[in-house]
DNA sequence: CGCTGTTGACTGACGCATCAGTTTGCTACG
DNA sequence: CGTAGCAAACTGATGCGTCAGTCAACAGCG
């Protein structure tokens, strides 16, 4: 009756499991219909990638389920058989996001010394604007429907906020307690760090700076650690 | 819910007692009818604070005419007499609340020196702090519902932001003259302090840092100026 | 290797609720 | 009694979710 939607079971290992066997040509083809979890996983990307881009040009509230199809090049039906209703659409789109985010930070932090607050800082915020620098999408969806929503959504939001200042107020409790860093609230201090981070960043879509997002990145960091008066 | 509602639902009993000797009294009545400019004036107020509770309470999209109306006191016909549209409601919200907040701004930067840019930053940023503190509606809908409406309406936003920068760049860039503030983008650097001073207004909505406004103004000063870095 | 039955991805029109805005009617004030 | 202030029914448009079909991709069978 209803959609399947996350397919029965679905064993973590199925992802590359499934014996390619024959297949050699690309399962990929746009407008065919999918067959196997392998294709079935790639249109479930092709429309989340139709809604990314629909939702972040006119706002979550303001597209309908029709632009999205269209976007995707699927008829309406089709885009229920995959997602329940918009909302969870919109919830798995930002799930999505959620994770790419977090894998680039852990990227930028590779290699460099969490001792080091202002290494650990550079890293994390360098990785967080070349991610948004890239995906202006994401941006708006994070910055801007994910607050509208208030309530159900803002989960979202304040989940990659709370992870990220987790790690952060990690990081300066561990400088505090080494003296490297001023004794202040370290989640305070820490949130402070991930707004100024996604606020210049969502004012860069609309505003040029005329920086680089290597630059702001560094003055960030300069801020925070240094401060604005002259040592 | 289609056909007639409340039938023999008529409100003259429930309007509150009868004007009680019309005389010189206030003239604000909420149910009576609004004659003249004053009380017609009033009865304006009365539905911007209607729509300002709604719209706080569900955001400005998931709200509805009829929400605001009930609030008010109204019928839903009556809202329509003050304000043509929904948009136009909202946008004369917006004016007032901007309007409020640039007082408060001046207000707490009577009897600073703007010479001192510690002075200064401290004395608008804690009238920031105070009236999101007393307004927690005008946080939502500045910081939520402005965002949400991209374009049209976050001209309001940036333009809160744009004056408050404005006045800060300028403060910061005269404090960079004398040699009180480090060389840097003085733009940047103000929007980086409205930007922290809104997301830690909005983020005390939902989470209590244990924090008074007082103290959360004096932390962002003293992270702007000095940084986190000892000295 | 055709033929056929079955599954399940996909289509698109429709039901139904929601709401912004309009119209019409009513009543208190001057 | 004319009109300003308001009430509430009404209209039209919009959009989410549904559902009865359609048809490609496979069996399994002979």
């Amino acid at each position: 009756m209803s959609a399947p939607v996350a397919a029965g079971a679905a064993p973590p290992g199925a992802l590359a499991g499934e014996p390619a066997a024959g297949g050699p040509a690309a399962p990929e083809d746009p407008g065919r219909r999918a067959v196997g979890d392998r294709q079935k996983e790639a249109r479930r990307l092709q429309i989340l990638q139709a809604a990314k881009s629909v939702f972040a040009d006119a706002g979550f509230q303001t597209s309908t389920m029709a632009d999205v199809a269209k976007a995707a090049g699927l008829s309406y039906g089709a885009v229920y058989w995959y997602f329940p209703s918009k909302e969870e659409l919109f919830h798995a789109l930002m799930q999505m996001e959620e994770e790419l985010l977090r894998l680039r930070i852990l990227e930028g932090l590779a290699g460099r010394s969490l001792e080091d607050p202002r290494q650990a800082l550079s890293g994390a915020i360098r990785a967080t604007f070349e991610f948004f620098e890239g995906d202006k999408a994401a941006v708006k969806l994070l910055f801007r429907d994910s607050y509208a929503m208030g309530g159900r959504f803002e989960s979202h939001l304040s989940g990659i906020y709370e992870r990220f200042i987790d790690d952060l107020a990690e990081v300066l409790a561990a400088a505090q307690r080494r003296g490297q860093v001023i004794a202040a609230p370290a989640r305070v201090a820490a949130f402070s760090v991930a707004a100024l981070v996604g606020q210049l960043a969502y004012r860069r879509l609309s505003t040029d700076d005329g920086l680089d997002a290597e630059v702001v990145a560094d003055f960030v960091v300069a801020l925070i650690m240094d401060g604005l008066r002259p040592r």
